[in-house]
DNA sequence: CCACGTCGCTAAAACGTTTTCGGAAAGTAG
DNA sequence: CTACTTTCCGAAAACGTTTTAGCGACGTGG
């Protein structure tokens, strides 16, 4: 008796359970306990069963597993900013954190419009995603999706806005506290803040670790104040031309980001100053390309943010085994050295 | 009598179409029908299914359409680098041109590493992907994938090695013709070109573009050869300075990444020169953060990456239809003006 | 020889849709 | 009143898998 009778091969389309079941002479039942090692088989009918599966080149269909299981093995990561240097790392970690064996990962990107967003939930519920990740393009905090999707939802990077929800995010005031701690133990004793946007409250949360370090250590902010006002390169530079009026005695910098960071190395170069024998410059968000290239290698903060995605996904895990958490988790960051920074001899 | 004796609700799930056909007082034929907006529908039962439907909140099962339908509506995307700079725009672009409506894109990062790319592809084929793009995280020929998949693939931005299978890339030599022919119409006579790694068959593509431009104005390459040794920062300045020594009249240099374009900026400010108007530079990439925090901003050839991920897209839907291309696609760049060139007075 | 377990296997139901086919009801023409 | 169409709807099969319940066969202890 031919094979074929039995399960004819359906060209075109993957081989089924049938055809393995029908090549090694058993039922469908038999074949399916045979390939996931259920016991009542025979090792024998287990042997052949495999050999079947091996030669068709059987791969089970998720999307039927997945209807009998009710839980369609995927997860759904919705992103508002795919471009954005923070999600990435965040989608890497988690994507880790479950093999690609249990679950695979659905990508959309909302791009910060709401009702694109709507969109992309929709479909990613549609398609039965087993959890949702949300990780923002921001720091701050983000309007919460809401309880009742029927999924459980962690928010990463950017957390909700209602504890009720699961967030995990960086730690920004100990990133802070870590950076001019850094710069104290280096033996420097006037150190200035210069950072970003000052609607961000990342900015505040760095601000306020390096300032309560500082003032622990007895010292004040050089220059008189934390120095607010944008995330780029030119603002870096401009704020060290005046600190380098105001504070003659500098001897240490901690920037609120690397791209400020850069700017503040270009302008200390221009003034003539040394890094670090005179200057010592600290940075935040380890972003490799601009941290390495510059003159010299760029000290910084990492902010951890495979971990965190990480993380994610283990609380995502959880909250699908039915042990849901809620509240905001603060992971702490980590500091990379490199030549910017180094002990005042 | 009570709906919930007919389809009782099940707590904790999503309803489904019986509960929705149940509540309507139609069967599960008719509110599918109706649904779809397929005929032999009365328009009043239509229009009850559809308040019923809302009602629940209903959302069709896309598992169970996918079994059906014999297509999930999923597409992978493998990817071997996903913190890098080239796979998202490319990623973004795919997500743009299928509607997140009709497709959804399962993500996969292979990391460069070959065992877990053949797992990541084994989960793709098992969730039973309707077809497959592979982003390779440099632009030269990557090893193909194979024809017997059983779903359609499309490469972007590297290449396949097998000229059957479908690739899309840029365009590196009219992407550098475009930057040379920029440099020229400035009114630039004596332009260098520093660039990356030899090992890049896009290295030496952008250098062919440029040299062929130069030598039909009637130009040499500055310098006398075209340099190369790595995509950074350093490299850029260190060439930079060799440059300066060599060709005093120098007046334009073409690097050939944004991050080499840093480093040369930073030598010639240091040696000097003003930019643009004593020397000017372009760049290629157009990477957002290196290229507006430079001192001045710089002007660079854009790869047009998103295009090139919405051009993989629209390819692969084509394949998924049936009509399957091969051969390799090489799309136009765009020139980016910032400051860092101008016309020489 | 009987009662009882255990082992290996299969038939069938279930998951949530779409689609095909047939049937009932109502209308129209003869 | 009959024959035929048209319109609307429902029963059932199908997609590919897992799981439950049950059925023989075989061994074992009495």
């Amino acid at each position: 008796m031919s094979v074929d009778e039995v399960a004819p091969h359906r060209r075109g389309r993957p081989p089924t359970l049938r055809e393995v079941a029908a090549m090694a002479g058993v039922s469908i039942a038999t074949a399916s306990k045979a390939l996931n090692g259920r016991q009542h088989v025979g090792s024998a009918t287990r042997q052949r069963v495999q050999s079947a599966a091996d030669a068709l080149n059987f791969s089970p269909n998720a999307l039927a597993q997945g209807m009998v299981a009710q839980r369609s093995g995927t997860v759904g990561l919705l992103t508002s900013d795919l471009v954005g240097r923070f999600s990435m790392p965040v989608l890497r970690g988690a994507e880790d954190a479950f093999g690609s064996e249990k679950m695979s990962v659905l990508l959309a990107d909302a791009r910060d419009d709401h009702i694109r967003q709507q969109h992309h939930l929709r479909a990613l519920l549609s398609r039965r995603v087993d959890g949702l990740i949300v990780v923002g393009a921001q720091p701050d905090p983000r309007p919460s999706l809401g309880q009742d999707l029927g999924v459980p939802v962690v928010y990463a990077y950017a957390p909700s806005d209602d504890p009720q929800d699961m967030s995990v995010v960086a730690d920004d005031v100990a990133g802070g506290r870590l950076a001019v701690d850094h710069l104290i133990r280096c033996g420097r004793r006037t150190i200035a803040h210069v950072t970003g946007d000052p609607t961000y409250g990342a900015s505040h949360d760095r601000a306020r670790g390096a300032v309560e370090r500082l003032t622990e250590a007895g010292l004040a902010v050089a220059g008189g104040e934390v120095m607010y006002d944008s995330w780029s390169e030119a603002w870096g530079r401009g704020a060290t031309r005046l600190l380098l009026e105001r504070e003659p005695g500098l001897d240490a910098v901690f920037a609120g980001s690397d791209q400020i960071a850069r700017g503040v190395l270009d302008a200390l170069l221009e003034a003539g100053k040394r890094v670090p024998e005179e200057v010592a410059v600290i940075g935040f968000d380890n972003w490799e390309v601009l941290a390495t290239g510059s003159r010299p290698p760029l000290t910084t903060i990492d902010p951890a943010l495979e971990n965190l995605g990480r993380v994610a996904a283990l609380r995502l895990a959880s909250a699908i085994e039915g042990r849901a958490g809620h509240g905001v988790e603060a992971y702490p960051c980590r500091l990379v050295t490199r030549s910017s920074t180094a002990p005042l001899h």
